[in-house]
DNA sequence: TATGAATGAGGCTTCATTCAT
DNA sequence: GATGAATGAAGCCTCATTCAT
């Protein structure tokens, strides 16, 4: 292995990427500290020097998750000012991220973590609001411009909005990924947008 | 412990019952074999006598949780013949049912089961079509008998309206059970119900 | 009484037989109780009533095993007072037992067995030195009617002898079974007969 | 526990050593991983990180064996030009590895291992093979220098020759160690070589 | 006589983690 | 900063054997 010593920061970084992609493939459980040492080329005592443990690189993949995940909300809002084509444009980001959020259920039910370290769950629970609050957020202010029906509670249509990624995940998790999320994902929010849209 | 002798139908049930529970308070991996016999009452060989192997016990705790999802629609369909009706029914099943439902997604996703054992992943993808399909018959009489908008594909209605199943699970899973499930299921179907209420 | 005797009997001669063939198949390890009794078409249990314990069982196997050498060599005497056919005639036989007899290394080099169960071991030997003897006998017999050259030690030649039966049955087992046995056998066998005949 | 760290290699030989003294003592069933690591004074799961499996301990093992065998048959060329001589030097060194040797049969006739291990039983094989092969070498060498009769079969005569290997083994191992091998290889030596030698 | 449930010891292996170098 | 040997807990599973019926 390349016995290269690089800063801490990098390595981290290099780390939690390496621990996301794995944990999308195979589940934490795979994510084991020689894995995850071999993908980063370090040997797994090597880890150690990065991070206190299993748990807290862990954590910072859910931290690296949340970050995109607000990288987008921020993104989308910038492209238009139309709260529909908001909730479109995310829903497309949220599709094409679909593997990478498969990584997340994987964290959130997996035994051991969410058990045994609090932590992890709560963390993963504080990413979930945000993204929910984010997408409550666009909705009123689509009932504020008159786009959306008013008459809805803004909260419950950004969950309803928001379990359609779980479902795409799991439909296309289970289908053993060749379930066709991208089609279904736009039927759906059709449906969505045709009962939300004010008339 | 108790060295009760009891025949083995009892013992099995008792067995994937308690595997059941294990696996939606801790998840598969946490479902050791260990744990399993103690919770019974058994030393841990004792459950290789009624089962060939942890996998298999698995996948009778899934086959157990279709088995009780089938006789609720069953039900739900003999309660009132009103599609709208039985929709609300179903969700107040599913809310009821939400704690043995949180072992799903932890059986699918719990790597080691899914990744090795690829017939749990397929028992449970048929599991889950059952369900979607026993929705989208609900659905598709209600829309001729002109309860629900026709417009909509009854398909996609079903994939939404079962979305709410993992919504709601993972809403409550990672609130650490603090979530108020029964109310934000409330708010949500009233919302899905005015969306496809035929006028 | 007697004819419950008689069943005893009949029973515990089965699982002998059947002790003995799994044995030569497949290894004093796979001689499990419960193969064993699936093969008498018993329960695991119910062994217990004519065997105090497994290595019961092997050593009444071995017995039988002593009992056909036994027997053999008793018939091979009956058929020809010529010393040297005696011996080919023996050969023959063993040839033609090599299957059984594969069943004799494995429990003497059996692990567990030989180890901690030293009659086992003890009795192995006896079979064994009685077919020493037995063969030393007929040599010399061939000895004295100078079929033999009389100039070698008996017991040597009966060692050298029988030394072949190992020979056979590991190159036969080591092969995969496709070593051809009879030719080697044969070879080998005018190669010795060559060297001890009386000119 | 000696808490030493030493380098792989040195505990890898340390090791296989230790295994091949632990089969020929009590068989490779008895080569359980706690055992071997009490040997060597380690935890059992620091073997792991020497070897991938019990069964690459124990080919490990084969592989000592046949080396060494390899070493004697070279040194034994190196000593005397003589094939006879050559021979009996050979049939010393196997009655002084007797020890050593008896490993071997137990693991070819130990199940499991065998079975199994299909790889192991090869390996086997090839040892044997490679030995088999050195003394028909020698044989026909002496053949050609008009030591050994020359209508003798140089295979046959090597399979016998080997074949007292085995015998010895046996013999010793049944006889609880106490059978005197060295006066029995003795005589037999003689009686081959008489035998053979060309007059 | 036979069964079937239950046991307990033992077997192989994985893995996060520590520590001296 | 990085390594590699070592650990200990835990995990799944097999099997001879016992015992109540």
């Amino acid at each position: 292995m390349a016995l290269e010593k690089l800063d801490t920061e990098l390595r981290k970084d290099q780390i939690v990427e390496a621990a996301l992609s794995l944990i999308a493939a195979h589940g934490v459980r795979r994510l084991s500290m020689a894995a995850l040492a071999r993908r980063v080329g370090l040997a797994p005592s090597a880890l150690y020097r990065h991070f206190r443990s299993k748990q807290a690189i862990v954590q910072a993949a859910i931290r690296l998750v949340a970050k995109r995940a607000k990288e987008s909300m921020r993104e989308v809002q910038s492209v238009t000012p139309n709260s529909l084509s908001r909730l479109e444009l995310l829903l497309g980001w949220i599709i094409r991220m679909i593997r990478e959020l498969e990584a997340m259920p994987r964290i959130v039910f997996s035994e051991g973590m969410a058990t045994e370290h609090p932590e992890v769950k709560r963390q993963a629970y504080e990413v979930l609001t945000s993204v929910l609050q984010g997408i409550e957020e666009i909705i009123r202010e689509g009932q504020e411009r008159g786009e959306i029906r008013g008459d809805f509670d803004a909260k419950s249509l950004a969950v309803m909005f928001w379990g359609m990624i779980p479902a795409s995940v799991i439909l296309w998790h289970v289908s053993d990924e060749e379930f066709d999320v991208t089609r279904q994902a736009q039927k759906s929010w059709e449906l969505f947008r045709d009962g939300i849209r004010a008339r």
